[in-house]
DNA sequence: AGCATCCAT
């Protein structure tokens, strides 16, 4: 008897024990007879690894790939591969995952997990999934952005009969797998489908909370040294059983691991970023090996933004093989006064920019309209548009460009992609890819805590910005990008000057990526070229405007900048800029990002020139966000739109000559207007939107 | 004078 043979056997028991196994019958009759299923059950009862192998057995993949998305790389990963071993096949075989930089499929790949990343991308590529029998959307109580788009997406597609029928023989299904207490929303969202849930076995659990954590801590970035101390005392002070530890990353992961290495080497633990409703989850078993109804133990650590609904969804935890307790480190008052009953969805709280641009590509073009699960504010999607017009994404009617044709098939913001499509069309893309790529990677400088190692890495760091030529933030980037790619040994290098070696190698691949893909948008015919005329030095610099221009700040006085956008933010060069305290030798700027922490900062800035941009700005402010986005012809009357038009037209003559923050501040009161307008058209789209769900 | 979330294409 082998071994192999007897693990087989025992995961083939474990799959018949699993909540889930009972309902299997239904559960795809279920499928088969509904376009729309939401799907709900407690984590392990088996849905995400159980359902696809179920519809299999059932035979829809002979119609099509089973295609199941998850919001996290691990997650689709590590799935895909128990659910190939359950199937007993080769992983990329029947079963496979893609996530980006890790395409694991082939032809005879039916069942795919993926991140809903990926799935939305494979849409723009095939509209229709035609591809697909059955897309199963997994977590969708996360709310991530890409989830979100989807749900929109195929509702829209799908729940158009006339269209659904075009182009497919056999309609696509859709499942959407959530926890709990999203159901009835989701349902709804989705022509009131019907909700299947697989009930779990669950046991009662016990909730104290803790003494340490108060409504005074909110800021509290040491929790993991509470964490760790309430481990230790239920280690020794309560029955035996296994603890489960919520972290919120890799980092305080790894210093909890220390801590606990450190303060008792006899604990036996191990860590498993696997799980899918959690960032990290520490494993701790108390005495060796545990039976498995041992009475089970979890803390919460109150990381920053962590909201009740998730808290106690993590509690239940505790109860799923035998009654179960949860200790909470913060404060029954913290509870109370602290946390937020949900997170706000994350399509409310990003750039939109990115995501309209997919939309429209998709041939969405009244993103206004939209269905949203949950809309993000309107001033939000205007200020995209606004955005992908700047960049010359879209047309003043609101049409993608053949530029915008081309933008959306990188994975940047636009306003980059916008520089790096500029810089390519002089031949000089060697500058702007690396760029790019480090711009989309999470911050490469070490800053360590200790105040000795602190001021060491910062002298190192603005060494590195020196020698790149000082004064760009953007060119020390791309200067450390190519001394570490070209260095003997990149980690050493890294490790020498303080810098994320994990970030500069994410930042290695996703360069490779933009240039794959940009050699392949090059080889078409309406690719533009253009001859740089200006001074070489400056090319770099122009290459950013073109993209960045809507992230032009101006010095006002002293150190205080005020942003070109209409809104005249007052804002500050981050500490970590190369221009930080040069801020008297400088005017005009463009900068990546904005920051709020203390003061507004400016991050990775660069000095520019006015003439620069004094061409650009005016189309700031020129255009009508709404006609962007379709609403405008629809719905406002032909006098309305006489009267924009000729306030338009009076715009494009007042010229650029004058002083452009004079004008920007003018501008202040024409905004208000429309903001009164903007408020008017939203009224009215949620009245139409209540009825659409309603119906 | 003073810097911080996480995930994803």
């Amino acid at each position: 008897m082998s071994k192999p043979n007897k693990s087989e056997t025992k995961r083939c028991d474990e799959a018949k024990s699993l909540p889930i196994f009972q309902h299997k019958a239904k559960l795809i009759q279920a499928v088969k007879d509904n376009v729309f299923l939401v799907v709900t059950g407690e984590t392990g009862s088996g849905k995400t690894t159980q359902l696809p192998q179920y519809l299999y057995e059932a035979g829809l993949w002979k119609a099509g790939k089973i295609g199941v998305t998850q919001p996290r790389r691990v997650a689709a990963i590590t799935v895909a591969q128990r659910v190939s071993h359950e199937m007993r096949c080769t992983l990329g075989k029947e079963v496979g995952y893609q996530v980006r930089f890790d395409d694991c499929t082939s032809q005879d790949t039916v069942v795919k997990y993926m991140t809903d990343g990926c799935l939305l991308r494979e849409i723009l590529a095939d509209p229709r999934l035609s591809h697909y029998s059955v897309v199963i959307l997994d977590e969708a109580h996360e709310r991530s952005l890409n989830t979100d788009i989807l749900l929109g997406l195929l509702k829209k597609t799908l729940l158009d009969v006339h269209k659904a029928s075009k182009g497919r023989s056999v309609p696509l299904r859709v499942v959407v797998m959530s926890a709990t207490l999203e159901t009835g929303k989701l349902s709804a969202f989705l022509g009131h489908c019907p909700v299947f849930t697989i009930p779990g076995r669950t046991f009662p659990v016990t909730s104290r909370f803790g003494s340490a954590i108060g409504p005074k801590d909110v800021d509290s970035s040491s929790y993991v040294n509470e964490v760790v101390r309430v481990a230790l005392d239920v280690h020794s002070g309560e029955m035996a059983g296994d603890i489960l530890v919520f972290l919120t990353g890799q980092s305080e992961i790894e210093k909890a691991c220390d801590m606990l290495y450190e303060k008792a080497e006899n604990i036996d633990y191990r860590y498993d970023v696997q799980d899918q409703t959690v960032e990290g989850l520490l494993i701790l078993p108390l005495y060796g090996s545990m039976p498995t109804d041992q009475q089970r133990q979890i803390f919460q650590p109150p990381p920053p933004g962590i909201r009740k609904s998730e808290a106690q969804q993590r509690a239940g935890r505790a109860g799923r093989t035998s009654a179960g307790k949860c200790f909470r480190i913060y404060t029954n008052e913290f509870w109370e006064k602290c946390m937020l009953e949900y997170t706000v969805p994350e399509i409310q709280r990003t750039s939109l920019t990115a995501v309209v641009l997919t939309l429209k590509c998709l041939g969405v073009h009244d993103v206004i309209r939209f269905p949203y699960l949950d809309r993000p504010e309107e001033r939000l999607i205007l200020e995209a548009l606004k955005q992908l017009y700047q960049c010359d994404a879209i047309d003043r009617r609101g049409r993608v460009t053949q530029l915008g044709e081309l933008m959306v098939e990188f994975p940047l913001h636009p306003g980059l992609t916008r520089a790096l499509l500029k810089a390519a069309s002089f031949g000089c893309e060697d500058i702007l890819l690396p760029v790019a790529a480090m711009l989309s990677v999470e911050n490469i400088f070490i800053r360590p805590g200790h105040p000795e190692k602190q001021k060491e890495a910062d002298k190192k760091h603005r060494r590195l910005a020196a020698k790149a030529g000082g004064m760009n933030d953007f060119a020390t980037l791309l200067s450390v990008f190519q001394w570490c790619k070209a260095s003997d040994s990149p980690s050493a290098w890294c490790k020498d000057h303080w810098i994320h070696w994990r970030a500069l190698k994410s930042a290695f691949s996703i360069e490779t990526q933009l240039r794959e893909i940009l050699q392949r948008l090059q080889q078409k015919r309406d690719f533009p070229v253009e001859t740089f005329t200006g001074k070489k030095s400056e090319l770099f610099r122009r290459c950013l405007c073109t993209g960045y221009f809507s992230n032009v700040a101006r010095r006002s006085v002293g150190k205080i900048f005020s942003t070109m956008d209409g809104h005249g933010t007052a804002v500050h060069v981050h500490p970590s800029s190369s221009l930080f305290e040069q801020e008297a030798e400088l005017d005009w700027v463009i900068f990546h990002d904005m920051m709020v922490t203390s003061r507004v900062y400016l991050r990775t800035v660069c000095p520019i020139r006015y003439e620069w941009v004094k061409d650009l700005l005016p189309k700031l402010h020129e255009v009508d966000a709404y006609e962007l986005s379709n609403i405008a012809r629809e719905e406002v009357n032909e006098e309305e739109l006489a009267k924009l038009e000729s306030k338009e037209a009076k715009r494009q003559k007042e010229g650029s000559d004058e002083d452009m923050a004079k004008k920007l501040e003018k501008r202040n009161d024409e905004a208000s207007v429309g903001d009164a307008r903007a408020r008017y058209l939203q009224r009215k789209l949620q009245r139409q939107q209540h009825t659409t769900t309603t119906l």
